[in-house]
DNA sequence: CAGAATCCAACCGGATACTG
DNA sequence: CAGTATCCGGTTGGATTCTG
């Protein structure tokens, strides 16, 4: 998992590439590290929410881009989507238990991401 | 922080958009969810490291976005940067305090991808 | 060794307009 | 309401070559 450099007994470094691929820290920000996907499925921890209610709540995202992302989410089993046979159809979706699984550290993500110095925040754009 | 959807008393629904900007778990995301930054932070864990060492230990990556990602590493103040006056000159990098406040997360991270069902790291692909 | 420079195809993602 | 379709400029990131 961990890559490692040591030294030979000739002194000669050597690197142990123990982390070439699947690296599960890389793989696991390609299902949590998109752009919205954190926000989605934070804001679909107190239950099923509406797909407009839910574009409104992640704000900034397009419908385009919550849309994508819902349906990722979707057929990685994170999320579950629901038609309800209305009128106007609404459609529902909701945290799987999988996706409730990711909800631990994307709190401590946000806790550690408002401890930090604002500055650093700044310092993120491109 | 979390937007939420209620009915006021006459059943019409509201959303409260707590969410806008800027929202602390996609503020985070683009500090530690670029492409190689958690592997890099997480190859540093456990002393300084060479600049082409780094580059072998994080498998995949080109120097060209190792080079990027630690100057933007740098410049957020999660990675220290030292130039040894050797010759042929050698870099070092090392996490700082501040760096190495994402691991507990990172280890998180780490820990939720690697119990994940395989099938759902397939999906993942675009 | 530790990058910088350049090139370029692929992808991303916002804006806008349209639909059942 | 819950999307889909299309356009399109900007960014990303790999490959390659060069340098002190």
């Amino acid at each position: 998992m961990k890559a490692r450099v040591e030294s030979d007994a000739q002194g000669r470094r050597q690197v142990y590439e123990a982390c070439l691929e699947p690296c599960a820290i890389e793989q696991g920000m390609r299902i949590i590290g998109g752009k919205w996907t954190g926000s989605i499925l934070w804001h679909l921890q107190d239950g099923p929410v509406r797909f407009n209610d839910l574009a409104r709540m992640v704000g900034g995202a397009s419908k385009k881009m919550i849309t994508e992302r819902l349906r990722q989410l979707e057929t990685q089993g994170l999320v579950r989507r629901e038609v309800m046979a209305t009128a106007p159809v609404s459609v529902q979706y909701e945290i799987t238990e999988i996706g409730r699984s990711a909800l631990g550290f994307l709190d401590e993500l946000r806790k550690w991401s408002e401890e930090l110095p604002q500055d650093i925040h700044a310092a993120s754009r491109p």
